[in-house]
DNA sequence: AATGGTGTACTATTAATATAGTACACCAAA
DNA sequence: TTTGGTGTACTATATTAATAGTACACCATT
């Protein structure tokens, strides 16, 4: 709609995404407090609502808590967010596997053209 | 919604992604006959609308052509079906490198853990 | 005690998707 | 020529996401 997201699916679950990504790479870390709905809103030129939403599906999934009147900061559950980093490149590789397979590419090719665009890149 | 639908993405769209999924794999061949939108509404539990707005879509990709009264045909030029397949191959890679990297991993962990996965399935 | 920033809850409106239903244009085959 | 299957177009309705706006509860700081 605005900056940068997906129309084709709900904001707040981009949004979701985005926190997470920070989390898994460390730019967030254990107990630290995540922008106010209304500063994150006002950055992603978002309604507040929105954020609201991604940040209660946050807690829901135990990455993040709240605490009423002072934020909403990541987890101290360090175990918690090693197990989530785990779980989403896990997620992340099985789905890419699945899809690439439902196309019709066989193991030869996935690790061919992937070594491919790995040397194009910088590492 | 009904059967196998993501509920965050428009079933359209979903639709359209099987039906070039299964050009790409070759189940459906150059110049072959697609389902009618009524035929695949019945078989996907949806309305036919959302099946012509997904065939719709196909045809502004030039990867099907409709003949009215006829029926939807898979295109008869070879060429732009082997381009989608190569594209379609290098997107979902780059794609899924750009993601894997976004959340922190390096080439080393993801020809690692791609390893793993490509061992636990069957070729 | 008062203030300001925070999460949270609620109503109302708009836009997009999916659906239902109907109708028409086109073409091959009987 | 008629029939049946096809794509296509249109109206109308229900649902969901996003937004706007308002209000309240909570808590550290002053």
């Amino acid at each position: 709609m605005t900056d940068g997201f997906n129309a084709t699916q709900p904001i707040y679950l981009q949004l979701l995404q985005k926190v997470i990504i920070q989390i898994v790479r460390g730019d967030l870390k254990t107990g630290e407090k995540l922008p106010s709905v209304r500063e994150l809103g006002a950055q992603f030129k978002v309604n507040p609502n929105t954020v609201q939403r991604a940040y209660a599906e946050l807690e829901r999934l135990a990455v993040v808590e709240t605490r009423r009147g002072l934020g909403t900061f990541v987890t101290e559950d360090k175990a918690c967010l090693n197990q989530l980093r785990e779980q989403l490149k896990h997620e992340k590789i099985d789905t890419f596997i699945q899809d690439m397979k439902e196309m019709g590419f066989n193991a030869v090719e996935i690790i061919a053209g992937l070594s491919e665009h790995l040397n194009d890149k910088s590492n």
